[in-house]
DNA sequence: CATAAATGATACCTATTTGTAGCATATTAT
DNA sequence: ATAATATGCTACAAATAGGTATCATTTATG
């Protein structure tokens, strides 16, 4: 009942350099969020293949976003690594519902899942900025 | 973003036999919902352990319920197999949170999630009861 | 130019989850 | 009694997710 750890790292370093802005590179990411290095580097070579963010080689190279943070909502990130699909799936995890779409789950399920992806379809990277550390 | 498998065969096997009622074996369970033999042999018994569930052995044996099914909660089944915990993370998967516990995911997230636990702690076996097939 | 610091790519290892197999034991029907 | 049909137990295998290691390539700096 949560995003694998690869969304979470996506989720984490994006929310992250949302809220610092400019270039950064993963030694750096990996100081300040714990994430195992040789790990971050995989999930940000995938950001940048999902197109989020754009990477620079060479001595002063680095991370940074290639749209702009109020187009990049967090719907978008959980797609490009656990897929949104799960989020359509019967509670009770029948294949075919033998409740013919009536059992007292399914109103409620349907609209908190509604309800999530209307948040994370709504909430964009600009959306999240706070008070940062 | 879903339960695990065990804890959707967990909750489909025992809506099943909610809604059907009596002793049932694996062998006729597992025809009903098509869930790998050996593997629902395994779930079963973990219910049992549980104490959701009791075993009968034998040639008649089977599976019946061990308490009332207005008793047994949809939260229950889930703590016995995932766990609830993972409903009380932060979202972006943050360990120590970079916004004072205030970006703006944080609350909408919170009443989500409470709104999850609160369906699953309020509705029992018996509360799904509709028309089965 | 040489070095340092960065990413690209890829192969590998480990842990967890999911699924399989087989034998022991219990109970009922014949 | 014996055979058939159940579960108990437990070891193993396959698939996936999470994490590590290595080397090649690019670029800024002295
Ligand atoms: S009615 Fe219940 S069992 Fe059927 S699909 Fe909806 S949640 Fe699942
Ligand atoms: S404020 Fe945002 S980042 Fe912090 S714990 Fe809450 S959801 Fe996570």
């Amino acid at each position: 009942m949560n995003f694998s750890k690869t969304a979470s790292y996506s989720l984490n370093v994006l929310s992250y350099m949302a809220t610092h802005d400019n270039n950064m590179s993963a030694a750096f990411l990996h100081e300040k969020l714990s994430i195992p290095y040789p790990y971050l580097r995989q999930v940000l070579t995938s950001l940048s293949k999902s197109g989020f963010i754009h990477s620079t080689r060479g001595r002063s190279g680095g991370f940074a976003f290639s749209k702009q943070k109020s187009d990049i909502f967090l719907a978008d990130i959980i797609e490009s690594t656990d897929g949104l699909e799960s989020l359509n799936k019967c509670i009770l995890g029948f294949n075919s519902c033998p409740f013919n779409n009536e059992c007292s789950m399914h109103k409620v399920w349907e609209e908190t899942r509604n309800g999530i992806l209307k948040v994370l379809k709504s909430t964009s990277l600009s959306d999240l900025v706070r008070t940062p550390d």
